[in-house]
Parts: structure tokens; C-alpha cells; sequence
DNA sequence: ATGAGGGTTCCACTCACTGGAAGGTCAAGG
DNA sequence: CCTTGACCTTCCAGTGAGTGGAACCCTCAT
């Protein structure tokens, strides 16, 4: 098939798809016009991808996650310490992002919002400590 | 001062501000040798955007809030717009790690983690919902 | 033969910096 | 006076993970 509906039925933006082969992570065949050829196992990876990708590990995880993957002797603790790893940061990303989330809500809820210019969230932001 | 000393100010990245010059979010003065001049003004303003930056607000949120604290007479409800489509922001990225994080999280419980190739980690970005 | 709707490559842009190279300036020490 | 080292300058390139667009090629139906 080719990327239009490898595209369609993974999920991703051609785009996206040529950018994959662009950095390694698939490697469709060519067919003689030079289009690319894509075989339900090239979607399956892309689709693989895909869902790794929404879970937010990065690409090069995903490089990993595929190698093991397709590396049927791998042991399953390899794995595991990948999502590990990201899971640590997924955390830390949250309870950076909540820390931000609790200080501007206090801000905002000092600030009355009206015409005059005075404003709490600017002098806070002018000395925030 | 020169760039140094409000980097150490401002505790900022000469980088950094040099870019911030760049993009024209601040324009300190300059001195016979070329050198960047800046003065305790310039520096309370690169601390603004520190600031602004750490709670997550983006470039352009900054430019906004920056031409709003220097005007005297912003209405409140300017900033508090901004502060408030940010925090929305923030409300909905965290939601996003927080789904990521529930799904990775009984992933790597569901892992056994040993040396065996049986892996639901991967079982599952294969075949996902 | 022509037009629509695929496909291809390549280049530039995003965001907010960061790193490095090549070179100019300045204060202190020998 | 010269050198050394710390500081400053500009410019170019790269990051991650794509996205947008231009210019061009291929295929199929009419």
C-alpha cells in the first residue's frame, strides 16, 4: 500500500510518517515509480509508534521500545525500566506543572479584574519570591 | 552593568538575554565599546520575564504582560485574561500527563520485570485501544 | 489530453533557547 | 609594555518532533 493509507490506517500524518523514515525509525520498500510501499507490518510499527508516542515517551525510547520489540529474547525488565524511567519524569512534569497551576490560581484569584490597573498578579510577578 | 552582572541580577543565562534582546523583548543600551549597558530598570524587567517564564507563561504571554506592567493604566482584567487562558492551559496539560501517566503507571505494574521476553508493556502498544 | 488526486524531494519554520567558533576589550601582574 | 585570562561581541548551527509549502512526477478516469 502506500503512505496515504499506511497513513490512514495508523493514524499519522504522511508527513509524520516520512519524518520516521527520515530519522530510521521505519524503512518501507520502494516501489519503481520511487513511491514507498508499505506492508501491514511497516503499520503495525507505525501504529506502535503511535500509541508510544501519545504516552509521551519520546522518539528515542520509541527507538528502543521498537528494538526490544522486535527482539524476541529481550527480557521483559529492559522494558520496564524504560516506561520506568519515563513514568519518574511524567511525574515530575506534574507536579512541576501543578506547583505552576496552584501559584497562578492564587493570582488569579487575588486579582479583581476590572478596569482599574491596579493588579496583584503583576506585583507579584514583580517580586514573587 | 554589563551583561554578566545582570545575568547574575537576574540570574538569567547571558544566553538568554541576548535573546531576549533578539526577539526585542527588552533593548538595553549600549556603550562606546559595544558593550551592552544595563541598568537596574532593565534588569527588574528580565527578572518580570524570569518569573513569568518559571509559572510557564510563553514568549508572547510575557510581551503582553510586559507592555501591560508598563502601562499605568492597564485595566486588570487584561492580565487577569492572560493569567487565566494560561492556567486553562496548564489545567488541560496536566489532565493529559495525568491520563498518561494512570495507563503507564498499570503498564509497569502489570510487568513482571525480569528476565523473561513476556512483556505486557509491549503487548499493549501493540494492540492499545 | 487533461484534470484531479495521489506521490516525491527539499527547504524553511516552529519554540525558547543553547553551544561553539572567531574575534574585540579590559584590568591586573610581571 | 606585554601578556594572560576573563569578559564581551557577532554569527552560525543544532535541539525535538514535526509542519507548511513549493516544485515537480505518476496514475487513473474522462
Amino acid at each position: 500500500m502506500n503512505i496515504g493509507t499506511a497513513a490512514e490506517k495508523a493514524n499519522l500524518p504522511t508527513k509524520t510518517i516520512r519524518y520516521y523514515e527520515d530519522i530510521g525509525l521505519i524503512t518501507p520498500q520502494r516501489d519503481v515509480n520511487g513511491y514507498r510501499v508499505f506492508r501491514d507490518q511497516d503499520v503495525h510499527k507505525l501504529n506502535f509508534v503511535g500509541r508510544a508516542r501519545a504516552l509521551g515517551f519520546s522518539i528515542e525510547d520509541c527507538r528502543n521500545l521498537l528494538a526490544l520489540w522486535e527482539d524476541k529474547g529481550r527480557a521483559s525488565a529492559d522494558v520496564r525500566a524504560i516506561a520506568k524511567a519515563h513514568l519518574v519524569q511524567i511525574d515530575a512534569k506534574i507536579a512541576d506543572l501543578s506547583g505552576m497551576r496552584d501559584t497562578l490560581d492564587d493570582l488569579v484569584r487575588d486579582c479583581a479584574g476590572d478596569a482599574r490597573p491596579d493588579c496583584p498578579i503583576l506585583n507579584k510577578l514583580e517580586t514573587l519570591a
